[in-house]
DNA sequence: GTGGTCTAGACCACC
DNA sequence: GTGGTCTAGACCACG
């Protein structure tokens, strides 16, 4: 499966869950009309409580990313897509926004800022080969 | 007062009031041996619970950046500006790089995750001429 | 046929076939006598599951709307078109009188509600000139 | 208090904890700034568990009618009041029109619909005098 | 089998 | 004291 929660780092399993779907349907991992795993089963793969799973599962309803079909599942909206990347993006954005003006805001310049920065991605870079895939 | 808290943006408040003054202790407007605020005061000026600063004060006491001088007030330690450098360049350093990696997490390319650093930092730069200060 | 169903509108799916027969016997689309489609063929034809048909027509013969003639299939009984028009004229009158007491529950004023009504009346009168039959 | 929820009604408890609270927003019964009962209050009083109060609330949050101010409660909003008093009536409007619809549906004439609204507003109106106030 | 609701009770962070 | 998260397990409606 195409998820993995992290319970011990401060992001809320359920949170977790959520925006992991979100990210697959961005990536189109997950097509419209596609049945999401079951509450029952994606809890026992985790090793979760099945309401962490339905609270997550919730959240993604009223984001209008899935919509449930009675008895049968959780299918992916067809014009979640788009909107899935507009929300990666965002929250992406947003969170790098926030990291930029808590840096200025502790007294580094933009400078250090970038310095900072460009060394932390080529850290990174080296595992991480370009995909290319537009968001 | 060179402290202001936002209750409404996540962040807990009593570790607001420490970071800040440990960044200001790092970029020197407060000095070795300036007292930092009573708790009482500085709980009425922010109009939050003196439980609240009491435990920033705590915080701040156990790392060594401040210490109590009996009978006056918390006064800020002869080594710590050193420290309070040192401190907040690992946190700047852990935030960008938590935020890069979980911007590769989501599934955006390193190429993608630059470009959108370099527009946010852009925006920011407008507003925030360098300030030169090496820390 | 006469039957069409909508997965995606809250109403339960065996719920919205059995009312919908049930009209059609106050209307006189189906008569006394006329045999109902068989549970596979309606299934089919609507893409849903036959236990969902099934369940349908079951509700239907507990309301006497239908009842089996063995090795042919459901047919209308003879005294069901009054009982028909009756349950739909109580179906809807709860209906109404429910939605008004909720209105009336939410704060709004009568007045209020009554210009609501009137509003939507309106709208929906313009796409369905009036048919004129008796219930 | 202002809440009283209906365990055999079929709307979910929360919900209608929800709506409770939001139609008290929008009649100004709670204004912007007023904390909302706490969990465990108003689970104590409703004889519900707390959970179930926290997810209304939870609700509440997503929607913007309030905000949390840590280790003090839940406040209204300020720009609260009129989207409660849009959302009100747009959840009337809505159930007025499924309501109708249904009506024409089952193959009711606009007169007749028009008539039994009626009959049942009259039947209401008795217990109800207007009040006037302008949502 | 599916999701949805609710109860009961634990633990955490924050004020 | 406050809300937030999570577990555990029951019950329901629907297909």
């Amino acid at each position: 499966m195409f998820i993995q929660v992290n319970a011990s780092n401060g992001v809320p399993v359920y949170d977790q869950i959520a925006r992991q779907v979100t990210f697959a349907v961005a990536d189109g991992a997950l097509a419209a009309g596609d049945l999401i795993p079951s509450v029952r089963e994606l809890a026992k793969e985790l090793a979760v409580n099945p309401n962490t799973v339905a609270r997550a599962y919730r959240e993604l309803q009223s984001q209008e990313v899935v919509e449930p079909t009675p008895g049968v599942g959780l299918a992916v909206r067809s014009g979640a897509r788009a909107a899935c990347r507009k929300s990666r993006r965002d929250l992406m954005r947003r969170r790098v926004s926030e990291s930029l003006s808590e840096a200025l805001a502790a007294g580094l310049s933009p400078d250090e800022v970038e310095t900072l920065f460009t060394s932390e991605l080529k850290k990174l870079r080296k595992n991480h080969p370009a995909a290319g895939e537009q968001a």
